[in-house]
RNA sequence: CGGGGAGUAGCGCAGUUGGUAGCGCGCGUGGUUUGGGACCAUGAGGUCGCAGGUUCGAAUCCUGUCUCCCCGACCA
């Protein structure tokens, strides 16, 4: 992609209302646009970030079992008070038909959809276990919304719902997405300062488990066990007796962090309402469990940011980036041209500044958008049939033979 | 929903005791530049968030209202 085409620009200045980092940044990088509070539309650069998340917890889920579907954003207000939280959701964005005055909502979750829905196909113990996905926009009337993607009105989740025809497989199933969760996260760069998390379970169960991210711009505080590297919500803590309920370690450290994803036993208390029960081998009813996964891949997009910034701007993990590689030509526009074409040929996605404008500006604007290496293709290296390399964050700079520049990406990028 | 701050050009901001609306960036044109956000010249761009009120006259004073940001509460 040449820069002088891209739809989005870089803003040299952003008002100092924005306060963090992932906000400041995702605008003045041109990745996001503001349309109202917690509302934002993803630019080019933006949108290819976002599509980089949801492919790698894609293809986590797809391996884990999950079928992916998707269902309505828009859902009927019987399905809400069968499980009665019509009344009870204060955040919901409801609606009436000017037409037929037939109440709506907007979809906060999806659990009022999918359960009348599997009921209709799975009904014998044979079918058991089986999971289905989706990766969808979600609404949520909030009362603040705030931190740029972090928290929205409107965003993008992944729920997945796993379902049992006993406790001990949706124990044993749970157990399992753990596992895939951790895999998500290292995945996306940031899995190390990612907690398992103990917390309440809201209005579906007692309890609950979270994944909480360390960054100043969370909303929550956790405590830290770091001998069993997991974490307790503070809204649990004294119900936990101050101590790391794995290994009784009262020595917590105090953090700030945003939860990422959540993930609950439900149980029945979504299939009992909509009556969804199965056929035992020995011809009895039994009533179906189920297990609810959710990961916030646009709330996810905003917690990298706010790990991986420094006062230049972003640094994009490879897994994410919005583009491997960001080519600068300085008063060279035809060969560097080349560079780019052979790039691309070679199947690197390349952001090519091909603009008309200052060497410093260039450079400060690659540092701003964060990809993680940086070519320059100048008249002193062309000279020499070389480019220049540098990786985002660091200083030192290489000169690299054109013809050998391929090999050194991948190396860099861990591709090929 | 409570507390605080702010709405003036696409973006960032200034605007004194009320008197014809300004700066920087960006954008257009011409030229000079070119390894860390260059420079000269020139040009376009505004219902001062909105609605009332006071006044000969309101960006400025008063009332109401909408919106955004921050803190708190809430967060399936």
């Amino acid at each position: 992609m040449k820069l002088s085409k891209l739809f989005g620009k870089t803003t040299k200045e952003i008002s100092d209302e924005a306060e963090s980092a992932n906000h400041r940044l995702l605008i003045q990088g041109g990745f996001v646009d503001q349309l109202m509070a917690g509302v934002y539309t993803y630019l080019p650069l933006g949108y290819r970030v976002l599509k980089k998340v949801e492919n790698i917890v894609r293809e986590e889920m797809v391996l884990a079992g999950g079928q992916e579907i998707l269902m309505p954003a828009l859902q009927p207000a019987e399905n809400w008070k069968q499980t009665g939280r019509w009344e009870m959701m204060d955040d919901l964005f409801r609606f009436t038909s000017y037409y037929t005055k037939k109440e709506f909502a907007l979809g906060p979750t999806h659990e009022e959809v999918l359960s009348p829905l599997a009921k209709k196909f799975n009904s014998s113990y044979k079918d058991f276990p089986y999971a289905v996905f989706q990766i969808q926009t979600k609404f949520r009337d909030e009362k603040r919304a705030k931190s740029g993607i972090l928290r929205g009105r409107e965003f993008l989740m992944k729920d997945y719902y796993s379902f049992h025809s006993d406790e001990e497989d949706l124990d044993k199933y749970y157990e399992k997405m753990e596992k895939v969760y951790d895999k998500v996260f290292d995945r996306l760069g940031i899995g190390k300062e990612t907690y398992y998390t103990y917390a309440s379970g809201g209005t579906f169960a007692k309890y609950s488990h979270e994944y909480q991210t360390v960054t100043s711009a969370g909303e929550d505080m956790i405590y830290i066990c770091d001998k069993c590297k997991i974490a307790i919500n503070k809204e649990i803590i004294t119900d936990l007796k101050n101590a790391c309920p794995k290994c009784g370690n009262k020595d917590l450290r105090e953090e700030t962090a945003i939860e990422v994803g959540n993930i609950f036993k439900i149980k029945d208390k979504f299939t009992k309402p909509f009556d969804y029960r199965f056929i035992s081998k020995d011809g009895k009813e039994k009533p179906v469990l189920m297990g609810c996964y959710g990961l916030g891949i646009s709330r996810l997009m905003g917690a990298i940011v706010e790990i991986y910034n420094d006062d230049r701007g972003i640094l994009w993990p490879k897994e994410v980036a919005p583009y491997d590689i960001h080519l600068i030509s300085l008063n060279s526009d035809e060969e560097a041209e080349k560079v780019y074409k052979g790039l691309q040929e070679e199947g690197f996605d390349v952001l090519y500044d091909d603009r008309d404008i200052s060497a410093g500006e260039k450079f400060s604007n690659a540092d701003l958008i964060g990809i993680p290496i940086r070519l320059v293709a100048s008249k002193k290296t062309l000279a020499e049939k070389s480019v220049e390399v540098k990786e985002r964050g660091k200083e030192k700079t290489d000169i690299v033979k054109i013809d050998r520049v391929s090999k050194e990406l991948c190396d860099l990028l861990d591709k090929k």
